[in-house]
RNA sequence: UCCGGCGUAGCUCAAUUGGUAGAGCGCCCGGCUGUUAACCGGGUGGUUGGAGGUUCGAGUCCUCCCGCCGGAGCCA
């Protein structure tokens, strides 16, 4: 009689055997008692019977609190009746430990305050084991993406010196003697060193944001993957990103349907993310916004509102691309058609979650490079080594990031990005 | 930071115009051989977020503070 895990159970159909775990749930007559079990792998319903363990010990088995730990030994069987189709018929119920006290979540309906001062219990909840399980697919179908091309991962530092995007929303830090240093907010320059050695590079990493974002799309700590290539320009930047999404969407429908079903995510509509996307250009987006009675100029950039309503015209995720270039990073390349707007692009989710990659070719002439920092107002001493990257084997560049957290929102269809991340970091929430 | 909303039993929520603080769940005891958020009977449970004020009387009205939720800006 093997241990063996719940995920294993239908290749032992009618053995006997050893399953190690938790009492979810459980319910009793006087006779026979139905454990609802965990463990780790998946729900099981574990049959006890007061003929088959005598009294004594089926009286304290159908006492057994949640979250009590136990070993089953018993035999497994299919049966209609049993959630899932399968269930144990306990021979043997050995407990491990049993809680002291109550455990604190009970039926699902607690406050979400409430669960998240205990997120380190609700993890163990159905919801957050499909979701929390979907995030470690939907990372599976990213490496796997990066792989099956070639591409090396180089993991970006999170210590960085005053360098990014912009200066407001860093984290600082003390560092020894050396003075003031930041979280990382993006690992796109060391990319970009690491794309000119290697050619294709990426990253999956954690990146922070000082922002006091408050809504449904924001987190302080969220992951992001970000990806940079030698030679390629926007039009093959395009291309990757048009991939790498769709090479997601398919991985779950694929690999992780047991997930969306119990979180009742809408399968159709995830079936029709496939190559091509629908792309817009900014000023055509501006134009639609206007005609939909938005108040927006050209120049603006969108927020939430303007993004959910150019993201509801199509069924796909819809590139947005050649924004004016004083919307966007100074590190963007002008558009050669037109050098008030810049070769980049924003993927926006559809069903209102927002957008999931923020992209573009990046500026390769030393000196536009140095023009554009300097009009940016940031300091150029700091940008020394990355204007190196264009001294010596500059070449065409482009790359993008994509929010890890955002796309298993969507494609998980949750409410709100925070149940994405074991442990979410937001404005007022750091414990547990 | 700004705008809006909410804080009542361990949890989720009720409480007519200001007039005796309740229910379900949980927990404890008992019953039930197929339960699916089991069910049935009994029991347990309160400084109504905090401080002050108005009133014969405040969970309810006013002021300040604290906490949380939603949104905005910013962004992935």
């Amino acid at each position: 009689m093997g241990w063996i895990y719940i995920e294993d159970l239908k290749d032992h159909i009618g053995e006997s055997v050893e399953l190690r775990g938790w009492v979810w749930r459980s319910r009793s007559s006087g006779k026979i008692s139905f454990i609802n079990f965990r463990d780790g792998t998946g729900f099981v319903q574990v049959v006890v019977e007061r003929s088959t363990l005598g009294d004594e010990k089926f009286k304290s088995v159908r006492k057994l609190p949640m979250e009590a730990s136990i070993i089953i030994r018993g035999k497994v069987r299919e049966e209609r009746r049993a959630p899932g189709g399968v269930e144990i018929l306990a021979e043997d119920v050995e407990v491990v430990r049993e809680p002291s006290e109550p455990y604190p979540i009970t039926k699902p309906d607690h406050g979400i305050d409430y669960l998240f001062d205990r997120r380190h219990l609700w993890i163990r909840s159905r919801r957050q084991f499909h979701i929390l399980r979907l995030r470690d697919k939907i990372i599976r179908a990213i490496r796997e993406f990066y792989w099956d091309r070639g591409f090396v991962l180089i993991d970006s530092p999170i210590f960085t010196g005053s360098i990014g995007e912009a200066a407001g929303n860093l984290f600082e830090l003390d560092y020894f003697d050396y003075g003031k240093v930041y979280l990382a907010q993006t690992g796109q320059l060391y990319l970009e060193a690491a794309a000119l050695a290697f050619g294709k590079v990426y990253n999956l990493g954690p990146t922070f944001r000082a922002e006091k974002s408050k809504t449904r799309r924001h987190l302080i700590e969220f992951w992001m993957n970000e990806a940079e290539v030698a030679y390629y320009e926007h039009e093959d930047n395009l291309k990757l990103q048009e991939d790498l999404v769709s090479h997601i969407v398919r991985y779950a429908l694929e690999n992780a349907m047991e997930h969306l079903e119990f979180l009742g995510r809408d399968i159709k509509k995830l079936e029709k993310v496939e190559p091509p996307f629908p792309r817009i250009t900014y000023t055509e987006a501006v134009k639609l916004l206007q005609k939909k009675g938005f108040d927006i100029e050209w120049g603006d950039d969108f927020g939430g509102d303007e993004e959910t309503a150019i993201a509801e015209q199509f069924e796909k995720p819809v590139f947005v691309t050649h924004y004016p270039r004083r919307a966007k990073a100074f590190y963007m390349q002008p558009d050669p058609d037109n050098p008030e707007v810049v070769l980049c692009d924003d993927l926006l989710a559809p069903e209102g979650y927002g957008e999931i990659i923020g992209a573009s070719q990046r500026i390769h002439d030393y000196d536009l490079l140095v023009d554009r920092i300097k009009e940016f107002g940031l300091p150029i001493e700091a940008y020394d080594w990355y204007l190196d990257l264009r001294k010596w084997g500059s070449v065409p560049h482009s790359g993008f990031g994509l929010g890890v957290e955002r796309t298993i929102a969507w494609i998980a269809g949750l409410e709100h990005i925070r149940e994405a991340i074991p442990f979410p970091r937001t404005l007022y929430r750091v414990h547990p």
